[in-house]
DNA sequence: GTGAAAACCTAGGGGCTCTAGGATAGGGCT
DNA sequence: AGCCCTATCCTAGAGCCCCTAGGTTTTCAC
């Protein structure tokens, strides 16, 4: 009987494609297998369990979703920078549902050690914010929103969470500006044009 | 043998604990039994299957998130009613993780019918947002941008996604701070004393 | 008390994860 | 060519889960 000729990159991939079609809680070693012709004692050769898998696909699509923003963003600046960021993040997540699921997913640290695609996400998202001139602790505040708003968003979408008789790419596009427009004026302790300038920090 | 004196109720309350602490995925109908000190297959009498028993948690769950929201909100407006939305919705999700979550599934419409704290989410988040002068469509979209920053927001944190050394809370603090300053100058066609205003609806 | 409905049970099928240990194909070595 | 060795793939089986079918027992209304 000839050999299926499996190793972790090919499961790795089988297992994008697969979670992408069956979503991320469909991803399980048994379809994996069968999508291999192969039982599924025998990929505990090449992956250690299910957690492992995961947290390697979750690598990998990590990857797949920062490449595509690195070239969006690559040569733009401010505005245009975030827009574009946000443009790729969000197509990422609504082509790949399972391989954005994964990405979400708490790893382990073993795995992490050798994973450039964490720090170059840090660097291009410091990176995009760098343009508004915000120092820390903002820098990390306003990362956090954008994380925040960019993950609830597609995860809100990408589950039928948006009803509303309204074309979401419009609303996004919205929402990017409304985010553009708050890193620009963003609140601190002194500065500001607008009206809303009350000390803040000991609500 | 004394009964165990299940309902669906019961059920459902304990279905509440156990997500909480097991998690949502850690919510089986097997650990549900064992809890009463019963059978799995007893469980059948009282609820359909376990995607019954998740979406009733899910429409107790979202009661509870939306009560606690209106005591919040009750009696304020504009950037107060913001912030004690925020705080009220943000304190459930951290405090109850697996109710919270399942507030985020896809129910079956059949359930949906009678559940008014569906409508009433609707009612409070759009009432909140009056304040803010918006119209249609600002108003959906600014809906979604709110629904998607606080959920997102919420997950990352309870997953422990922010690893950075800086309160979450604070940051919690400045990232509602920003959402208020985007919605009193939210971005429309030609109003705007910012330096943003450029037309937007057909990029 | 008695009858009927509701509550709970056993038995069992099917899917999933994972371990232990046995067979075999293929490449490298002599 | 023949041999060995290792990685590859297998069978067998345990444990947990969901769910169905059908039987037994408690409880309540009459």
């Amino acid at each position: 009987m000839a050999r299926a000729g499996l190793n972790t990159d090919r499961l790795v991939a089988a297992a994008a494609e697969l979670a992408d079609e069956a979503g991320f809680d469909g991803l399980t070693l048994s379809a994996l297998a069968r999508r291999f012709g192969v039982k599924d004692a025998s990929l505990y050769a090449h992956v250690r369990n299910l957690d492992d898998l995961r947290a390697r696909l979750a690598l990998h699509a990590g990857g797949e979703l920062i490449d595509r923003i690195a070239v969006a963003v690559a040569g733009r600046a401010g505005r245009d920078a975030l827009t574009a960021f946000a443009g790729a993040y969000r197509a990422y997540a609504l082509e790949h549902p399972g391989r954005y699921t994964a990405t979400q997913i708490r790893i382990d640290q073993s795995l992490i050690a050798d994973a450039p695609a964490m720090r170059r996400t840090a660097e291009i998202t410091y990176g995009m914010l760098r343009g508004y001139g915000l120092a820390e602790p903002d820098l990390t505040d306003a990362v956090r929103l954008l994380r925040g708003t960019f993950h609830g968003y597609c995860v809100l979408e990408s589950a039928g969470g948006f009803g509303a008789d309204r074309d979401v790419r419009l609303s996004w596009d919205k929402a990017v500006e409304a985010l553009h427009l708050a890193l620009t004026h963003w609140p601190r302790e002194t500065a500001g044009t607008g009206p809303a300038d009350e000390k803040t920090e000991d609500r």
